[in-house]
DNA sequence: CCTATCATGTAATCCGTTACATGATTAT
DNA sequence: ATAATCATGTAACGGATTACATGATAGG
């Protein structure tokens, strides 16, 4: 069991059944922010899960075959099991830009500068997305209440990373 | 290329020639921290780079036969094109608790409380070791730049994360 | 001297990505 | 009608993780 397949499990639990298709969309535009994958996977993971008993696959028997994955008991238990046990693992933040910025010293500061506005400009604007996002959110509480967490970290993340990368921008500007 | 690879090369132009091993030591410690890899993908990285022109590979012909990396011409090269060429990729945060969280409506207020004290308990201590790296760095300036940037942006995301799981934590909290 | 930990390496598996492909709808 | 985009799926490759394995070194 990977994190993507609790995250297909879970679209499922919170969503109801859906075919890889719509699990896509469930995923683009929420979570997805936060783990995104390729949708190829959406139809390959289901499928792991329904040999382990935790989704069901149903397929059309006409015209385009969908196939359409719902939970199971199995499945539910299994992910709540996973939800409730807290984890200390930390977050893993894969950044190219800071990558680029721990080897920086062989570039020079003008060069360095100008990714770090580029920087400032990609969280800028991802910053928008997601307050735009929190804010058609207001509507409906409840059941997506992981969601507004979600986006309420995610814009403290981006508020962090303007922060940073804007007074780097401004330090190395002559 | 994969940015592992520019892992390996900048951390070689960094600190000069290396084994597997030594990548292992100057990774964790430092660029670790942000871009971890398990130890054996530094074994078959350089091998990959080896092949490409970028490194050079020199074993020992007796004993333990060790393999010593070099960064060559074309490898510093191909860094230096790397870092210079601005990105506009956001990071992708991959946090296990915040999977968690989102899906957290199956679970119970308490559950997730707890959740929330165990985050905030591990990235209080990974704030404390950031802060202790970042304090043992003001010794050499220079060349070390980079990494005493990624370590204050560390600490930037500690704090936020500190902030939002203390929060959810009191929050929930009856 | 023995045991634990450090140091060093290999192999196999599998997830994840990239690339390829084609059937439906909608818009112009 | 035709182009474009949405919807749906498969195949193949390779990087990343996990597991296995063993030689040195130090501590008790």
């Amino acid at each position: 069991m990977t994190p993507t397949s609790y995250v297909v499990l879970g679209c499922l639990a919170l969503a109801g059944p859906a075919t890889p298709y719509g699990l896509k969309q469930t995923v683009a535009g929420s979570i997805g922010y936060f783990w995104s994958f390729p949708h190829s996977q959406l139809y390959s993971e289901p499928e792991r899960l329904a040999r382990a008993g935790l989704v069901t696959e149903q397929r059309e028997d006409r015209g385009r075959r969908r196939r359409t994955y719902a939970i199971t008991d199995a499945g539910l238990a299994a992910l709540k099991a996973w939800v409730v046990t807290p984890t200390d693992e930390l977050p893993q933040i894969r950044d190219i830009g800071m990558l680029k910025l721990y080897f920086g010293s062989i570039a020079d500061g003008e060069q360095l500068a100008e990714l770090a506005r580029v920087r400032t400009d990609a969280h800028r604007r991802r910053r928008e997305l997601y307050s735009e996002a929190a804010a058609g959110h207001d509507s409906g509480p409840g059941i997506r209440a992981g969601e507004a967490l979600a986006l309420r970290f995610g814009i403290a993340f981006e508020d962090a990373s303007i922060a940073f990368w804007g007074s780097l921008a401004k330090g190395l500007n002559d």
